[in-house]
DNA sequence: CAGATTACATACTTATCGGTACATAACCCG
DNA sequence: CGGGTTATGTACCGATAAGTATGTAATCTG
């Protein structure tokens, strides 16, 4: 986190977090693959060199911009687990995710990494699957208080019902990014919290 | 469905239908971005200017290999939609698509596409968007069905149910393509169906 | 002001992308 | 066997990918 510059040499002209943000909603629309070093460089408007220089590779660039993406887009996570109830933890999971995917590109940016980058042996692959199982850890958790609280008027798994509620939003991004509009998603939270098992 | 070749001119020397299902196992394996030619033709063993004098061009291949998949890999939704119950149509749902995408290639061919195919103006997107309409409008019209023969629960719409049960697919597609075993899927499967609203 | 250091812009590298020109080979009809 | 037709193999096209070499401009230290 440091954001103090080195004192000697020409100071950069542009603002680190400024182009990082720029980078990310390149990502964001366009996916890993589909963002090249041009679309990058145009929208956080320096040079290649530059960008190498300040980042590293393409590489470093995007989990730099997940980084930015968890802190700034994914905030709403961590406010769902802090919710009373295992409902209340499901709506507010929903209810952000589609805020998040409506908002500035359709669709989650974890989602789109994960289903689209399909080399095995990628290490932006394995970058999503840490920080997606850090995530379900802490809703396995979250769910299993939630059983031992007596949330659920349904006998369930804490695992099995991280999986399932983590589908729901997973799904929603699906659909979000096929072009289904805000009014659709919303039936999708309502009907998952209709059949909601509990309180 | 003209399988029957031409009688003029040289024959030809490979098996059109058994390239399109090794091309159909490439965009399965990489998606369509990340199948190039070179990937095609090893797989499909035959050269450049066979495949584009056979099947034209990368899209309209990938558009046959559609084809191809739905009518072998998704023949499980044809039979789910006649299931006597709602909860039938869902669980042979779910379990026709874990069978699916943990058989060959982890994931959807249909998620895949939907979610990595992002540049708005693709005619692949729009031909993913127009057959996942064909099968959500037969789904809201066998949840109407299913409404009016009581077979909820709890009040829902056809519309909102099918939306729902297509997050809960693609989710587990999703998870299915980031590396989630078949005993996860499993998971996903028995909560959905330990909480559905009805028979 | 001199030298070290860092960032800038231009122009380039190699590799790969989707797609094709062209010559040759194999077939049918006459 | 000759001519028309279609497929095959090789070698190529222009465009674009990620990444970099190089010279110059701007800053701090002395």
């Amino acid at each position: 986190m440091e954001t103090v510059t080195a004192v000697r040499g020409r100071p950069r002209e542009f603002d680190v977090d400024e182009a990082l943000a720029a980078a990310l909603r390149v990502f964001w629309e366009k996916g890993y693959d589909g963002a090249s070093l041009t679309d990058l460089t145009e929208a956080m408007g320096i040079t290649r060199p530059s960008l190498y220089a300040a980042f590293g590779n393409k590489d470093e660039l995007f989990k730099r911009a997940l980084d930015l993406y968890e802190k700034e887009k994914l905030a709403y996570i961590r406010g769902a687990l802090e919710a009373p109830t295992a409902r209340g933890v499901a709506q507010r999971l929903i209810e952000g995710t589609i805020e998040n995917i409506t908002s500035e590109c359709p669709g989650c940016l974890g989602v789109i990494t994960a289903v689209s980058c399909r080399s095995p042996d990628s290490p932006i692959r394995e970058d999503i699957r840490a920080r997606t199982h850090t995530l379900r850890s802490a809703l396995v958790e979250r769910m299993q208080r939630a059983i031992d609280e007596g949330d659920f008027t349904a006998p369930v798994e804490a695992e099995a019902m991280t999986r399932y509620l983590l589908a729901v939003v997973q799904g929603i991004s699906v659909q979000a990014g096929s072009g289904a509009c805000r009014e659709e998603l919303q039936k999708v939270a309502e009907a998952t919290l209709a059949i909601w098992p509990g309180r």
